[in-house]
RNA sequence: GUGGCUGUAGUUCAAUAGGCUAGAGCUCUGGAUUGUGGUUCCAGUGAUUGCGGGUUCGAGCCCCGUCAGCCACCCCA
């Protein structure tokens, strides 16, 4: 290969791979829009002690870290979640709260890649700050739902899985598994899915036995209902909780959405209360988006205590299913593409082309002096609707053609109401 | 970080068992059509077979290294 190629993991996006991804964006904005949240951002790098402070240095792996000239330790953002904690914190209570924010931040992870993870990507972010009810989360999932129907999916393509830490852990203390045991628990559930049975429960029974039973565990694991929980564990707190939240999402009409799902843990050790994915319906992809509660972080970075949910939805993933599903960009580079008939003189295209510009109106001419077939062709990569026909023998009479190009029917419209009729021609 | 698979025009793929000048579709450019696109037909551009080294009379094919991609682990913010 002579071209160099571009650093592992990142991605070029041409003006087909970034209408795609604007097809994203504008679908998240929309939808953020319709929630009442406002966007804001931070910046791409932070010091690195804000991402190592949280999760210790094991982290630094995975992120792009170097020094600035002043000897700084800095880290370009692997996530978005601790800037927008240190924002929070920052204000105080100056900030009038709840706190409803999204952002579309660029963020950088140093990872092996595989199909669905990069090493440069976008997320959508959106966070509730200050509530502590599960209303904040049922409107989240309900906002990520939506998020995934204006993008064209149905409850056939997809589905959110909810969980709870707090009731895992009620869960598996009632059981008798001692606390210190339960991220090594956790991490075996977390691959429940990856592994074999035998190995699954053969890994259970060293999780958490000899203190608690690993049938009992395994049956309670086993279970897809939150009254078949109760059964099992007794009454635990965390699961009038969930109850409360699935009610709400019920009347938000997500029940198709929505299951219990044990299985959802989640690998951030800073999530407090409910945890949920997103996964398409074969689950042959990673995670679509994955969020929960995180009720300490803002406390943890010096900020006042503040409850938080949030949750962050990938654009590769979700590119790969809109492509999946033949998503077409198709956008329409210019509504009107001007042939030249008196091709060796470009002034009247020039001169068209301002007028019809002046007037709002997106349009072309070719910048090659080239025939008629030539031009129709570039009228056509344009994409242009309309096609009009300037410098020839109509214009002597004071008017100019103006071909549709889907129909191919064509009109005489008078010279000086050019611009008005091609609106009108546009708008209908 | 560990293990496996793959790498041929821009792209998708060919090339008997190691054997002459590495082929084709699509794309792109030009022409048929100097005032009309999409269809069709014709022609052309385009590859030091990812890169570097080795074995061999001879390597796209075999070996080593390297880079890149895919898959499974680890991890997943």
């Amino acid at each position: 290969m002579q071209v160099p190629a571009g650093p592992k993991g990142t991605r070029d996006f041409y003006p087909d791979d970034m209408a795609l991804r604007e097809a994203i964006f504008s679908s998240w904005r929309s939808t953020c829009g319709r929630y009442g949240f406002e966007q804001f951002d931070a910046p791409m790098f932070e010091h690195l002690d804000l991402y190592t402070q949280k999760s210790g240095d094991e982290i630094e792996k995975q992120l792009y870290v170097f020094q600035d000239k002043a000897g700084r330790s800095l880290a370009l953002r692997p996530e978005l979640t601790p800037s927008l904690a240190r924002m929070v914190a920052a204000k105080g209570n100056n900030l009038k709260r709840p706190v409803r924010w999204f952002s579309i931040p660029r963020l950088f992870r140093y990872e092996k890649m595989q199909k669905g993870r990069l090493r440069e990507f976008f997320q959508l972010n959106m966070d509730i700050l200050g509530v502590a009810e599960a209303t904040a989360d049922a409107e989240l999932i309900a906002a990520s739902v939506d998020m995934m129907r204006d993008l064209g999916f149905t409850a056939r393509d997809f589905g959110v899985h909810v969980s709870s830490r707090a009731l895992m852990e009620q869960l598996f203390l009632a059981l008798g598994v001692p606390a210190e045991k339960l991220p090594s628990l956790y991490g075996v559930l977390d691959k429940r899915n990856k592994i074999s049975k035998e190995e699954f429960n053969a890994e259970l029974a060293a999780a958490v036995s000899p203190a608690a039973s690993p049938s009992a565990v395994a049956e309670a694991l086993s279970v897809t209902s939150l009254a078949d929980l109760e059964k099992v564990g007794g009454p635990l707190p965390a699961a009038g909780e969930l109850q409360q939240l699935f009610s709400y999402l019920g009347t938000y009409g997500m029940d198709e959405f929505v299951s219990f799902d044990i299985g959802v843990v989640r690998g951030l050790a800073y999530y407090t209360g409910i945890v949920f994915e997103l996964f398409d319906a074969a689950r042959s992809l990673r995670a679509i988006a994955g969020g929960g509660r995180y009720d300490k972080l803002v406390k943890l970075y010096g900020g006042p205590d503040t409850p938080a949910v949030g949750f962050a939805a990938g654009d590769v993933v979700l590119g790969e299913m809109l492509l999946q599903k033949q998503f077409t960009a198709g956008n329409r580079r210019s509504n009107v593409f001007l042939i030249s008939l008196d091709e060796r003189h470009p002034e009247n295209a020039i001169r068209t082309a301002t007028l019809i510009r002046h007037a709002g109106i997106s349009c072309e001419f070719s910048l090659r002096k080239t025939g008629v077939g030539k031009q129709m062709e570039q009228a056509n990569a344009a994409r242009s609707l309309l096609a009009v026909f300037v410098g020839g023998e109509e214009e002597k009479g004071g008017s100019v053609r103006v071909r549709n190009m889907k129909s191919g029917e064509e009109d005489l419209i008078d010279r000086r109401e050019l611009v008005s009729r091609l609106a009108k021609l546009l708008s209908a």
